[in-house]
DNA sequence: CTCTTGACTGAGG
DNA sequence: GCCTCAGCCAAGA
């Protein structure tokens, strides 16, 4: 088992791999039935206008463990449930533990937003 | 190599 | 609050 690539971005520059992996870590920290935005990520990563590439590396979160369902964009937007297999196994997720989504918006969002900056 | 696209966001009107 | 624009930067055509 050795030299497996679960990275598909191999030909990344290591900062760039570096970030990705930050991205992946602090998703992973997310509490159960709370979600956190790509922007409080990359602010928390000290990168805050990289939010696009928070998304992006969740796009290539497939197989790490990483909750990619608790993280949607800064209003609450189930923004990326197009990038899940099911077309409703973003919000079916969310919904099983127990956050509440009405035509992809998450209903009470100031209550179950996490911020990374704040609790770590 | 250039140009467009995109799981985003903050500022300005 | 909504709409538009600029900045961000990797990937694909």
């Amino acid at each position: 088992m050795c030299h497996l690539r679960n990275n598909k971005h191999y030909h990344m520059k290591p900062e760039t791999l570096n970030f990705f992996d930050k991205v992946y870590k602090v998703a992973k920290l997310i509490p159960y039935g709370r979600v956190t935005s790509y922007g409080a990520i990359a602010k928390y990563l000290g990168a805050a206008r990289s939010s696009r590439m928070v998304g992006y590396a969740m796009n290539g979160s497939g197989g790490k463990d990483v909750p990619a369902h608790r993280v949607v964009n800064r209003k609450g937007l189930l923004t990326g449930k197009h990038h899940f297999d099911g077309t409703n196994l973003m919000q079916q997720l969310l919904e099983n533990e127990g956050v509440k989504v009405v035509e992809n918006q998450i209903q009470d969002f100031e209550s179950v937003f996490w911020d990374p900056s704040k609790a770590l």
